[in-house]
DNA sequence: CTGTTAGCGCGTTCAG
DNA sequence: CTGAACGCGCTAACAG
């Protein structure tokens, strides 16, 4: 420890020692009293050399940035958090993470949050309702705020994060009436795309949604059927709505698959339940794309795998990350400020589990 | 606001008021204070009600749970870690989560978390160095430990960790010196199985593993070519290090089966690069398994696809997850205990990527 | 430019 | 059994 001739530091110094001694069985990180003590100057002063203010003199800056140094200090963010009302945290809340969409965007979120040097807390919602009163403790004063990638109406979370006036956005789905900030891609579009390209393709199709209650499911599946039954009166397809689950696509194919006149095309709101059907064809023996045409939904990475090779509508996964993250920290920054609704556009990718490509251009 | 005859709860109130005045533009949360002046006693028997302690008259504990009820009390976990120097959070820190074998663990990881009611930090290791600023700022204070799922030998994060003397546990992978408490399934014997089942069939395999600095890798191939060499002097299959991405599974299998005397079988040290096998070997036209087996190593849920149907080594991530989080929050309660090596047992999981399994049967 | 002071909300002595 | 007082480590307002 350096030792300096100070005008009225000395009952830092003295606190330091003390520390100091007792430190002996149970060391504590070093706090910046100890900079301060070490450094000759006072606490307030190192707070300023770490905040990068400029009313400090470049000598002391120099003095303190040493001991800073030297000490290995690193600043105590729940401190900071305390006196701030600012935690540099955000949640984000997901409900099933081994559904590999997830990864792909909390991936995105949290290069996103890095890049603005928040940390990022992982929720995951699929686990017990009494988890809810954990949840609200962790945002109480744990998190500034919280991204929700998977909203559904019922929320048990989401109605917990209103209650206390917590920053929120959602991304990916979104609600019916508009209450937060969210971002989504066209789903309607999306679902438009499929019905416009097996239609030109003369195909009759079947659909296994998601469930009702997650806006993505009723978005992709609406704009399918009302581009459909726009362009025909004739009945409208079989549609289903299940869960995203793999196990989802397998039970609905074989049971299309099963009926008397089997549809020649399956449209999946998701990749993963998409990858179900796929297996299913398989299993039976229904030859892709020959005599069933499957679509999913998302373009996750495995999509363009050779093995699956799957006709797709792909969202800007990466942007609307970001323009969530933005979203939300300017919510945290004015609780009172409008609700924004960010809308990305969606896009046909055409793989083997359709039409060659090739034949694909006549779509539109 | 509930107003009644208090001995000298007087102060308190006066706060209270005060911060029901100002609070007309920007409501803040109750603190333990506010329940205090409510129940018309003093914070600290809020906070002792809090706690749980016995010393509370039953009459005064119902008073308090009665405005804790009322006011919506939720403490202040970043006060609460400040006094208490634990933030009951725990650091995941995984290189990629986008590897479909992390998100299985991150799931058992956050289950086995929840269980113990602590909160779960991701970490995405995968970004720039400079990040290791960051980590090293979210490490102090902010999380009681770490949870590494991708430790490597020069890991900044984890060098890191260890000099802030962060609790620390390494899941699936290992270290050479021991130096923190690991959990790992036996990879020696899950390659070893492989190698024994390639040979009882008279196969003659090439290996494609992830990078040399993972343990995952080095054992894995190790227990392979261990096996392979003490049954058979002839020379070693071809062995290559890639990373543990599906791209290095195509780039490998295009290159074995342009050889003049391509393998018959390829052990890849993880799934996801197994999967790239699979995809180079359909597009190329070699038929699996009769021209190529094809093994890989974590068996996540993807493996039983029956478009990939991979024979695969699994272990069993919920018992290491749950392994990991117990010895991680032993080490939190007591930084100088022994360090701990848990090893679970792997197993063979037979499907069509090789032989099917009526005839693997002869494998022992 | 710098030091002193006052809390942020909570847990924990120490008196009574 | 309960209340007053203190301090965790930090930021910010106020003096000088």
């Amino acid at each position: 420890m350096v030792h300096r001739d100070l005008p009225d530091g000395l009952s830092s110094i003295a606190v330091y020692c003390i520390r100091m001694h007792r430190s002996s069985g149970q060391r504590r990180p070093v706090s910046s009293v100890d900079v301060a003590a070490h450094a000759g100057v006072s606490q307030a002063t190192v707070s300023r050399v770490l905040a990068g203010k400029d009313n400090v003199s470049s000598k002391t800056r120099q003095t303190v940035l040493a001991s800073l140094e030297e000490l290995g200090y690193q600043p105590n963010l729940s401190a900071r958090a305390l006196k701030t009302q600012r935690t540099s945290t955000i949640a984000v809340v997901v409900a099933d993470i081994t559904n590999p969409f997830y990864p792909e965007l909390v991936e995105a979120l949290s290069a996103a949050l890095a890049e603005r040097d928040q940390m990022m807390i992982l929720w995951n919602d699929a686990s017990t309702p009494e988890d809810d009163v954990a949840l609200a403790g962790m945002m109480q004063g744990l998190v500034d705020g919280a991204v929700f990638a998977t909203a559904t109406e019922e929320s048990l979370a989401l109605r917990r994060a209103r209650s206390l006036e917590l920053p929120v956005v959602l991304v990916n789905r979104r609600l019916d009436q508009e209450s937060f900030d969210s971002v989504t891609s066209d789903n309607e579009n999306g679902g438009r795309l499929v019905a416009e390209y097996f239609r030109n393709h003369g195909r009759r199709p079947a659909v296994i949604a998601g469930p009702r209650t997650a806006s993505t499911s009723r978005s992709r599946a609406a704009g399918f059927l009302d581009y459909w039954e726009s362009t025909d009166p004739s009945p409208s397809p079989i549609i289903e709505y299940a869960d995203f689950s793999h196990q989802s696509g397998v039970a609905f194919c074989e049971k299309m698959m099963n009926l008397d006149d089997p549809p020649d095309a399956i449209f999946a709101t998701n990749d993963l339940t998409a990858f179900g059907v796929l297996d299913q064809a398989r299993r039976m023996n229904v030859a892709v794309p020959q005599d069933l045409w499957v679509v999913g939904y998302d373009d996750i990475e495995m999509a363009g795998w050779k093995s699956l090779d799957l006709t797709t509508v792909a969202q800007p996964t990466a942007q609307m990350a970001e323009s969530a993250v933005e979203l939300l920290l300017e919510r945290v920054d004015d609780l009172a400020k409008g609700i924004a609704s960010v809308r990305f556009a969606s896009e046909l990718i055409i793989r083997g589990s359709t039409a060659s490509a090739r034949f694909a251009g006549r779509a539109e």
